[in-house]
DNA sequence: AAGGAGGGTTTTTTT
DNA sequence: AACCCTCCTT
């Protein structure tokens, strides 16, 4: 038992209860990932084959992690590993094995949500209400909660509340058969299909049931309905389930995160044990009061007492500035200063804030400070044209049949098929229920197309075939095939039209060999490499972004990110910038009445940090191109102890 | 078919 | 300010 040692007693306990359902309801920086581990190793050490265990964290880096902490704890390497991923990635491997049940094929690509809301625009075409309409940001909201809570396309409509609803009812449709007729499945189709997997198939869950006899899910105040009716149906028949969370820390409930999981556990799991923790060994005593005097202005919460294991250090600071420019001057001087002066690592410095907007100024500062940073949080970098232009290649010759892909990339580079060619065959193919290329043919001989037009599409439909051919017999190569086409394709004088400013164009080539080095990495390390995993890691992983060198340089620096990705992390230096009315909390927060969530989310920022907590505001600030007047956030008189002025209320609720 | 100008719209948070 | 869409010119 010596491994236990540093387990304080209730964690001890919960790491030991090994069969029935455990509740650990914890606060923040209380060990509770720790407990998980820790239950691993004793099931392994019990004598439970390491890959009947699976374990569910939030992101696969903290699966990653915790891997790596298991086989340490353990002191071997591990032959049958443990099962420890993301939801996500979990029905990825259920899938890849068992979609053919529901007509999907094995190599089914993943739509991101750029390939969404392609798909969104295409489904909703020519749905219209009288004048009214969806924008596909609309519709794929809706369809995501649909989705989160099991509601089948054709069940849609009988669930749908206003006019809106009902014409995302009948995209949703569309959208799902375009989905499926092009092999792809967006996010929320992985929960949603493995979920009606399960239900339709009852002898695959059961072999799935007898597969994973032991299961542990982190951050549990943050999982939603479908993912909790997936975890019900595995442990149905044994219950070994141990859960962890903070209902404090639930921050995504706009995703159908349901603190009732939480709450309401032992109704679902009659004679769960519940196991609290409140020893926080991660901040300082001023840094947990300030937490603790926010959070306690939530109604809804089980009250938990925090108790603080670090001498206090330094207070809180509370910095006012005039404009967003000054706010970030002060933060990237003062880091410049704790990096310089007091020896303080990059590393060990994070600036968290509520929106993607806003890191951009503070990155400006830190350059020119010449001070080392990664922006955590990969959609930038996914949302680039060049890179979609790429992964729209990669996932056409990994799955021909996605035609959402292949419309992309159909005319880029420009290969003189035009937008009405393409109008005219995809008409062709949905009157026919074929796929494009197979339209081709007879829309060429009929003279629906030009001749040109036809030797183009067979010119560009060879060049695919060639290239897949070539992947799939030395996917070793991969990371010089692609290249190859994409020198073939000659893409860079694309870029190079694309953008005017060389420097510019340099960075766009440059991101472009991002994908290349990341690819060889992930060749580096596969038993055995193909195009579809590669894809697959990378729209599940936002791994460009981190890239995973090994070596530390890549790691070194301030981390900048939004609140919601800084989740289960932590830090010896938090900046937790732009605590005003209108981001923290949001302005749609209280339009929507969701300021206990926003409430939550400051609470879990502040709660990053373990010895000094920054926290800064801007009394005026750039919207739209104008300048705006900015308020302290309301937060910021609670974690003071002070009144909310009731004309910053006001004045707030005016506002929207 | 392609490129550019002008005008309207936009902003939560993410696996 | 940044992005997307539409329309206009070549």
């Amino acid at each position: 038992m010596d491994r236990l040692d540093h387990l304080n007693p209730p964690q001890r306990d919960a790491a030991l209860t090994l069969k029935g359902p455990v509740l650990v309801l914890a606060g923040a920086g209380t060990g509770k990932t720790r407990v998980i581990t820790h239950r691993m190793v004793e099931l392994i050490r019990s004598g439970v084959p390491a890959d009947r265990i699976l374990s569910v964290t939030f992101t696969n880096k903290a699966a990653g992690e915790m891997l790596e902490r298991t086989i340490h704890l353990l002191g071997k390497q591990l032959k049958p590993r443990p099962f420890i991923s993301t939801f996500h990635a979990l029905c990825v491997r259920i899938l890849r094995q068992e979609i053919h049940h529901l007509g999907y094929p094995p190599a089914f690509v993943i739509y991101d949500r750029g390939d969404q809301e392609s798909a969104a625009r295409k489904a909703m075409r020519d749905i219209r209400l009288g004048e009214k309409s969806i924008r596909p940001g609309d519709l794929l909201s809706i369809i995501s909660r649909w989705k989160m809570q099991a509601v089948q396309p054709e069940e849609a409509s009988s669930v749908a509340e206003d006019d809106q609803e009902l014409m995302a009812a009948s995209a949703y449709r569309r959208y799902q058969q375009n989905l499926k007729a092009s092999g792809a499945v967006d996010f929320d189709d992985l929960l949603l299909l493995t979920v009606k997997l399960f239900h339709d198939f009852p002898d695959v869950l059961t072999r799935w049931q007898q597969r994973f006899l032991y299961v542990q899910i982190d951050e549990y105040q943050d999982t939603n309905g479908i993912q909790f009716s997936l975890i019900e149906s595995l442990v149905r028949p044994h219950k070994n389930l141990c859960v962890v969370g903070d209902d404090d820390q639930s921050i995504y409930g706009w995703r159908g995160a349901e603190v009732e999981h939480i709450l309401g556990f032992h109704k679902v799991f009659p004679g769960a044990k519940v196991v609290r923790l409140q020893d926080n060994y991660r901040c300082t005593e001023a840094i947990l009061k300030v937490a603790n005097r926010l959070v306690k202005h939530n109604k809804n919460r089980h009250d938990k007492q925090l108790i603080a294991h670090k001498e206090t250090s330094d207070p809180v600071r509370m910095r006012s500035f005039p404009d967003e420019q000054k706010e970030a001057e002060f933060v990237a001087a003062d880091m410049a200063y704790q990096i310089s002066e007091l020896n303080v690592q990059p590393n060990d410095m994070a600036i968290l804030f509520r929106t993607n907007e806003q890191p951009r100024i503070f990155e400006q500062e830190l350059r020119k400070r010449r001070l080392p940073y990664i922006v955590v949080g990969a959609q930038s970098f996914f949302d680039r044209r060049e890179i979609r232009d790429v992964m729209a290649y990669l996932k056409v010759l990994s799955q021909p049949d996605d035609e959402m892909s292949l419309l992309r990339i159909i005319n880029t580079p420009s290969r003189g098929i035009g937008e009405s060619s393409v109008e005219k065959l995809l008409a062709q193919a949905v009157r026919q229920r074929k796929k494009l290329w197979e339209v081709v043919p007879d829309a060429a001989a009929s003279g629906e197309i030009s001749a040109g037009i036809a030797n183009s599409l067979k010119d560009f439909s060879g060049l695919l075939g060639r290239y897949r051919e070539r992947l799939q017999s030395d996917p070793r190569k991969m990371s010089d095939i692609v290249q190859g086409l994409l020198t073939e394709i000659d893409y860079e004088s694309e870029i190079n039209k694309q953008y005017k400013e060389p420097n510019q164009q340099l960075a766009r080539v440059e991101s472009l060999n991002q994908i290349m080095d990341s690819m060889k990495l992930y060749i580096d390390q596969a038993d055995k490499p193909s195009l579809a995993e590669f894809l697959e890691q990378s729209t599940l992983n936002d791994q460009f972004s981190q890239p995973d060198k090994k070596d530390e340089k890549a790691q070194k620096g301030i981390k900048l990110m939004t609140l919601h990705s800084a989740k289960g992390l932590e830090f010896p230096h938090v900046y937790l910038v732009g605590l005003e009315e209108g981001i923290l909390p949001h302005h749609r927060s209280l339009i929507e009445n969701t300021i206990d969530e926003e409430r939550r989310l400051t609470y879990v920022g502040v709660t990053r940090a373990r010895d000094y907590l920054t926290i800064t505001h801007a009394k005026t600030r750039m919207k739209w191109g104008r300048k705006k007047d900015s308020l302290p956030s309301r937060f910021i008189y609670e974690m003071i102890g002070k009144e909310v002025p009731p004309a910053l209320l006001a004045a707030a609720a005016g506002e929207r």
